[in-house]
DNA sequence: CCCGTTTGTTAAAACGTTTGCACAAACTGT
DNA sequence: ACAGTTTGTGCAAACGTTTTAACAAACGGG
């Protein structure tokens, strides 16, 4: 392996020239700039990136941390949509991306250690979005750069971004009860995340705004797997009443619930209606298609990404919670006659 | 930041013992083994990840490189798997992951170089499938440790893991010539990864073998996303003669597929059968549920990121090329009168 | 009781950078 | 011609570990 070192004698200059050409921070003649750069060249010379981290302390890496059940997370494409608005961003201003998900909390608390300590990343990007987690609380009071893609009501320094997701379910919710739906349910995801609570108070909102009633059988509680859909329209449509439209916390849970009405042998939108969130780029292919909240996950992650960097680059003016704008995309799950 | 001359001195011993009571590999007294580990615990030491690096000249740290279009590997549920996959077996083995999208050529080079020669990473995990990549060839000749997942003819040092796709696609074909279709189309993939050619060929030895003809125009090549599958429905059935069973590369395109044949008012399995590749979980949920070849997703991962490791620890019993099996998954899409 | 071994520990060099300080050389204006 | 400034470069310390070689102490067998 050839150092800087190498370079240096070859060139008939110091060390600390050739660091000087390679980070342009001092001025360097035009000649050795110029000398110094060829022989780089000709060598072949690529600088240790751990001797360099060592000495400046920074490492010009970033971690991505997953909560828990990874498995609910890579089978949505939701956080395929987000991963990439992520590394747009970071490979863009120059920054690697680690990807690290835990099994256990113990582990949890192992690789964040190892991680924030250990001085390996710089900041870190929290996907956690469990209500009063004691890893937000934990990096909040150590002062480390984090960002958090949710919401925390209680910490301090770490920044958050996030949709306005009260908001988001209203709207949803709103437009099944403008297509003159009365008797709408909730396929919830888990109670312990801020999402899941989030949207429940926008879809209750939107019904009490209206005058219609909060059926406790129509809410059900599952996780962001599709199963999880399927599942709850066992439940919910072998009621005496049932309801005749549907907001669902997940596209793919959504995905579940088209496949149980099928069964069941009710059809979308005639017998019921749906609207979902996230708006997964295979929402618009579903049978029928499915109408969506667009909740800007690409942006999400870009954002993410770049309020990271700039709390670590120093920079000061931004502010500490950022809310990405939503849309409603409506498709033929929750309209009759739908025409494109 | 607390190091070990910190720990050295509180404990009254010098900097090399609190190293080696930390790594383990000398024999250490139990007494001041304890009293070290006590200190450490109480004025919380983390090791430096970046000093131990320097020396060790290992970084625990490996990279997935992905080929250029990320857009289509993002919005695929198969990449999701397959990171699942290898995250499972690598932070078992204690090593992180680098996540690494390049955007041009240029920038995929320098990205490649910055990794193996800065010495940021000990072992990569290439996803570029492409035929004959000059990655590929580079790595290579360096003997730097890589597993590829696909399948590369000319590379002498590098592992690779891959299903067998030519039988992969054999088998789904067979499956619907078994199911009395004579007329069978393939939408493919991009014509410059191995996957699309290994998989074109298994399809055209099962019609060649059951002796049916092979219509250029019932083949479609497109790429990995969904609108790829939809658009190739309008040229495929506007033919005089339309295929009645069709392969296709991916679940994804198979979405596109289904949702272009249902708005041109063909029924499946009814009027042309489907099946597909991949197997990923949203596949059962279509409507109606896709036929398709599960590939072994994660193992696939796992298994990559095993060898890797392997490799990287220097063990040398192992095959240096690795095939997952596969099995078709036979579901609504391809069965007329399905049966659970 | 002595010699050879085992056991536990340390001093010091090394890993490949960055950077503060010093200093010489080359300019500038008077 | 001289003092003051600018410009370009080098020396050496520092970053926080690991590891080789050396050595003291304790032990065991004859």
């Amino acid at each position: 392996m050839i150092t800087i070192k190498d370079i240096a004698k070859a060139a008939n200059v110091s060390p600390s020239t050739v660091s000087r050409v390679v980070s342009g921070h001092t001025r360097i003649s035009k000649a050795t700039t110029d000398k110094v750069k060829r022989i780089m060249e000709e060598m072949g010379y690529h600088p240790n990136a751990m001797a360099k981290s060592l000495v400046s302390k920074t490492t010009n890496t970033l971690a991505i941390l997953l909560p828990r059940p990874a498995e609910e997370l890579f089978q949505d494409l939701f956080f395929g949509e987000l991963l990439r608005g992520i590394l747009a961003q970071s490979s863009k201003a120059g920054y690697d991306m680690l990807l690290s998900a835990a099994t256990s909390p113990q582990d949890e608390n192992d690789t964040i250690s190892r991680l924030v300590f250990g001085r390996r990343v710089d900041g870190i990007i929290l996907l956690s979005a469990r209500i009063n987690d004691p890893l937000i609380a934990m990096l909040d009071s150590h002062q480390f750069p984090t960002v958090l893609i949710g919401r925390d009501e209680n910490c301090s320094t770490i920044l958050t971004v996030d949709n306005n997701n009260e908001q988001v379910a209203f709207d949803a919710t709103q437009h099944l009860i403008q297509q003159g739906h009365g008797r709408i349910g909730f396929v919830s995801g888990p109670p312990d995340l801020t999402v899941s609570r989030d949207r429940m108070a926008g879809y209750r909102r939107a019904l009490e705004e209206a005058g219609l009633p909060i059926r406790s059988e129509w809410i059900v509680e599952g996780d962001f797997l599709q199963h999880s859909g399927y599942r709850a329209m066992s439940s919910i449509m072998e009621l005496p009443e049932r309801p005749d439209g549907l907001v669902v916390i997940d596209d793919v849970v959504a995905f579940g619930v088209l496949r149980g009405l099928n069964e069941l042998g009710y059809r979308v939108p005639e017998d019921i209606s749906l609207v979902s969130f996230n708006n997964i780029a295979l929402s618009e292919l579903a049978t029928p298609p499915i109408s969506s909240v667009d909740i800007g996950t690409y942006q999400l992650g870009y954002t993410a990404s770049q309020q990271l960097i700039r709390l670590i680059q120093g920079e000061h003016h931004f502010q500490r919670r950022t809310l990405i704008p939503h849309r409603l995309v409506v498709r033929e799950s929750s309209i009759r006659h739908y025409h494109k």
